[in-house]
DNA sequence: GTATAAGTTGTCACAAATGATAATTAATAA
DNA sequence: TTATTAATTATCATTTGTGACAACTTATAC
């Protein structure tokens, strides 16, 4: 008997902002003026739907971190057939969106290398992280199924490592051939599970 | 025939203490009272000899990519005679001083992720990532002579990356079993190229 | 239409970061 | 000892980020 909520809707679209704000300005610069103005809304009001400044840090690590896992399982899931060892690279390299890249990455980034200054976004990052590396072990293991867990943890661990180190260095103008060799690593990684 | 000038020594405190700052608190988050706190000066000293912030930042990136640089050399020449697989290992997780780890290394990387806001950070560290790169690539063709140098830049690449998202992931506490696979993943990388 | 609960706006005070500059102190050379 | 140059301290205004709260508006149920 009263005005609907918008509750849930803003504290989307003001997780999505912060998503951006922080891969385009850094954890610290995020500021609340900066998040409100791209988000499209006064201060107050991201303040008033998401909280002080320490529960939007949290928030938007879960956001980002469930954002990651939701799409590694659903990647993961429509390219279980492929068999041949493109695989891999095609998922981690070639079917997201763009914007995965350009704002959801650097704000993982951002967020990990913060993660000692805020507890619990610490333990969700290395819950995700653990997640991550645990799922793609095991998706190697039923790949690979005369390897040694131990040596699908490790690939997992080194193709993920990859994956992320090659995120953060998109800043840098790299010359291109790095780029391709990178690609190549991986499949040269998975080779040596034969 | 007057007194003489601190700016060189100053310089480098300065910049030792900014270091320190950015791996605590993010490159954002270092203000000018931190750096002269940590440096144990007044923040106008920080200012008369290092300018303003953004000069600051310019010199903290070209300061962390030569004492990278250094290291990595020197290192690289004392382990020219092991040719066993241990010596990258050795040389990249074992026998660097727990400041590398701990400031210069966490300093890198955020350097790295803030470098698309400052133009000349970012030439800075192109140029400090593919010298990087470069060297091991050369290194491990004298190692490898057999192997194409597409193969070595390809496995440089890879420890590299592996070695930096190695550091980036210190603030979380994962599991030891994923440490230890990690430097198992180098010597993993160098065997690829026999 | 009216009460109710929620969205929305505006404004205040406080603290922190930065840039700038004047005033003072200290170390050298002549 | 004095002139010179640089280090050092102190203080200013401006801007920005944050938290708090009061005032107003809007959409629903009854």
């Amino acid at each position: 008997m009263a005005r609907p909520s918008l509750q849930a809707e803003r504290q989307q679209s003001i997780m999505a902002a912060f998503t951006r704000c922080i891969s385009k300005l850094g954890l610290e610069a995020a500021s609340l003026d900066e998040i409100a103005k791209e988000a499209g809304m006064q201060r107050s009001l991201v303040r008033h739907f998401a909280g002080n400044r320490e529960d939007l840090v949290n928030q938007v690590a879960d956001y980002v971190a469930s954002k990651f896992e939701n799409i590694w399982r659903q990647q993961e899931h429509s390219h279980r057939e492929d068999l041949t060892n493109e695989w891999l690279v095609d998922v981690l390299f070639s079917t997201k969106p763009e914007a995965v890249y350009r704002t959801m990455l650097p704000a993982f980034y951002a967020l990990l290398s913060a993660s000692h200054r805020y507890p619990t976004v610490s333990v969700r990052m290395t819950q995700c992280f653990e997640l991550y590396v645990a799922d793609l072990s095991l998706e190697l293991q039923r790949r690979h199924s005369q390897a040694s867990s131990d040596d699908c943890q490790q690939v997992a661990l080194g193709v993920i490592n990859i994956y992320f180190a090659w995120d953060s260095l998109r800043g840098l103008e790299l010359n291109p051939t790095l780029i391709r060799n990178n690609q190549q690593l991986i499949k040269r990684l998975l080779s040596s599970l034969k």
